[in-house]
DNA sequence: TCGCTGTATGCTGCATACAGCATTCTTGAT
DNA sequence: ATCAAGAATGCTGTATGCAGCATACAGCGA
């Protein structure tokens, strides 16, 4: 869960090195994810289980029970008989989504407010200041690393198993959408400013203004991706 | 979707007829469903690949990519090297998810007022007439599955896709505990009362209204099943 | 030239076989 | 009698083989 929602940075996309033999399961499945998420495997191109798994270097037999893990996910589309393709999500799927996340994090806001701890909160602060020198020094990947780790780790203080469930399956969905959207440094200041606004409710426990700041903050960040779709 | 959110009555539990032999993915994954809901395999309980794949009549190789994906969906928890169980829901989880529920279903709400056709109010408004006759008549299983397919036609009408998605599986893994859970006449009349409240609303296109009616609902839903657990 | 049909290719879907490991039972020793 | 160690059983995990089907291309007819 922690895995699935942290962009594994720059992979040097040399994706053809053999899978390690332990937990194979959980390692193709992360694998194809990366895959998704870096534009190996675009979005809508067809997955070919024989070359896969030669690329792989693993028998069809788990990479199918990996395409079928990931397509309950929604990653993945199945046309029986037809084989998988990577799902491609319109503006609208991505904008829903990003309407559903916005929901699930103002709830995570407001639990947050109440289950977290102090050192939770102490937690956030410090990776919230990491993050802001970060963004002193404009190195975009790692700020962008870190603010999902922040985003996952406001889940986690929520103390709602179910909630970090299903945020993390959303998320996953938009990783890739994420992941190629540069956005200028304008809007970039405006998301700066929405964690701001998150820190100051969260460390004042004020559970309704947190809600909101999350909120608007989805709603900024569909205003920052729209363009690229 | 669709199906998953229907209970398909009382299943005769003879489960050892052969399954269909067209889309079989689907096939296996329903039934299994269908089995933990019925309580034909029991929370907690191993998942033997031989002996079910068996009683199904299928291989296991099927039957284990029905596993992974279910397993995705959080039915079914897997243990590397150990095999599969039917997840066990603690009281916390049961309301942790619920706690969601309550939040997606509000959000849908609040869409469905400004997104449903009149078609769609008017088809709602049949569902929620006939299954007042079946409270009447103390049909208790098919006035339950009349109440699931009405919350799942507020989702459809909300018109979200990525929202009806993870409305699906929380609603899947709380089945079991629904399906079991058989509260008493008072309690019935409250959830019958609030559905009256959602229908006004709903009339009306007062997305706070409604919003705050399925909100209340799904607490009063916690009240019902929690001495059940 | 366009459309339809037949055929061939290659992929998917499923079953089965085998290897490796976890668990359990048995046996021996303390 | 109890515990530990080893062996046997049986399950899971993976690979491979085969059957069936979808697709694409070529040939034929209109």
């Amino acid at each position: 869960m922690e895995d699935a929602l942290e962009i594994e940075a720059g992979l040097p996309l040399d994706d053809h090195r053999p899978i390690v033999r332990h937990n194979l399961h959980d390692a193709i499945v992360g694998r194809i994810r990366d895959m998704i998420t870096e534009g190996v495997l675009p979005a809508g191109s067809r997955v070919h289980e024989g070359n896969l798994g030669r690329d792989l270097g693993v028998s069809r037999t788990p990479l199918r029970e990996a395409l079928k893990y990931l397509a309950s996910e929604g990653l993945i589309e199945l046309s029986p008989g037809r084989g998988a393709i990577v799902r491609k999500f319109s503006p609208k799927d991505v904008r829903d989504a990003l309407t559903v996340l916005g929901a699930l994090e103002a709830l995570a806001g407001r639990l947050a407010c109440e289950a977290a701890t102090e050192a939770d909160i102490r937690e956030i602060r410090a990776m919230h200041d990491r993050m802001l020198e970060l963004y002193a020094r404009r190195d975009r990947l790692s700020y962008f690393k870190l603010n999902q780790a922040i985003h996952s780790a406001m889940l986690r203080i929520s103390r709602n198993d179910a909630l970090a469930d299903v945020h993390g399956v959303l998320q996953a969905r938009l990783k890739r959408i994420r992941y190629i959207g540069n956005e200028g440094p304008d809007k970039w200041a405006g998301a700066v400013e929405d964690h701001e606004a998150m820190m100051t409710a969260l460390e004042s426990r004020d559970g309704d203004a947190l809600a909101n700041a999350l909120s608007r903050h989805m709603k900024r960040t569909w205003e920052r991706v729209k363009d690229a779709l």
